[in-house]
DNA sequence: GCGGTGAGTGAGTGTACAGTCACTCCCGTG
DNA sequence: CACGGGAGTGACTGTACACTCACTCACCGC
């Protein structure tokens, strides 16, 4: 449930996405969507939660399978993991939509409190410096603007400096 | 007109924000923002486009007000141009607004010539690395998070390492 | 066989919004 | 004065959506 939430909500935004467009992917009545979450916010939230809880899970597996345990290499595994994750656009989008409809409270405090989680999280396994975990996040953000733009498949020179060296799939 | 497009667009993005709104700002009727615009797109798009061309305007005015005029020095007084136009949070909202709904096309087209127009700008005005500009886009974006997000104003330890060295008003 | 309970729905309601169209008003020109 | 046209609008339409509510049905212990 709060997967197809996820999926459909990264497809749309929260504006553009209908409680009907979750409630037929998930085989279910739009009444039914109503009992499960009290309304749309909560329901948006829910899937925000999901997909902070999928980063968080992705950075861990990566800094685990990092060849090195210093701060740098375990930054890059995570880096790498990252870009993995965030192949199919879904997760990546919902955050960039949630960002977008930040002041509505219910989504900013979820939105605040994944990103704790998510900067806490590298912060403390990584053990980097913290302009280190910065430099990390804003990277990641600049990965952001270069999927949601569509800027990786650009062949001008300005696309090339802005997605250079940034990992990506298909 | 484009200028209270912006800020209406800026307050509640693409679909949170009707004709109505923008209309009622600037003092004319909803139905002779159609006569002025043919779609709600096309007057998004033209806020966009305004929104660029203030930005461009103030990363050349930072650029010249440098007191050296090496690489670093100028993309550090075009950061602290950026820091101050965006002051006012309408422009940079814009920005995550028009990202989150660049799937419409024209919104799109209309994100990625903007992109090209500052990113091309920064790097001829500048003459810094590839590097170096990419770098400054990634801050950038860091920037956006941090000011939709509210992080500016949080106490706690990862809001800080987000935030550190990042430039703000009040 | 009966009452209770949780899963699930069909059919609505009220409202809001993009876009249209026929129209008025005013001002400058001949 | 007549009149052409640009600036601007009121009133309308069709549709879409969040949310509600009375209801059904299957399954359970007794």
């Amino acid at each position: 449930m709060a997967g197809v939430a996820v999926r459909e909500f990264a497809r749309g935004g929260f504006h553009a996405t209908t409680i009907a467009d979750v409630a037929r992917e998930a085989k279910i009545s739009p009444a039914y969507v109503f009992k499960l979450y009290p309304s749309k916010e909560r329901l948006f939230v829910a899937a925000l939660q999901s997909c902070f809880d999928q980063v968080v899970d992705a950075l861990e597996k990566g800094a685990d399978a990092a060849e090195a345990q210093d701060a740098d290499s375990v930054l890059f595994a995570m880096g790498g993991a990252y870009a993995d994750l965030i192949a199919d656009r879904a997760l990546l989008m919902l955050q960039v939509h949630a960002q977008s409809v930040a002041e509505i409270a219910e989504i900013g405090d979820a939105l605040r409190a994944g990103l704790a989680k998510v900067t806490t999280f590298v912060k403390t396994r990584s053990g980097g410096s913290d302009d280190s975990v910065q430099r990390f996040i804003a990277y990641g953000q600049l990965c952001h603007l270069i999927v949601t733009a569509g800027i990786e498949s650009i062949p001008e020179t300005w696309a090339t400096i802005l997605s250079h060296g940034i990992r990506h799939r298909s």
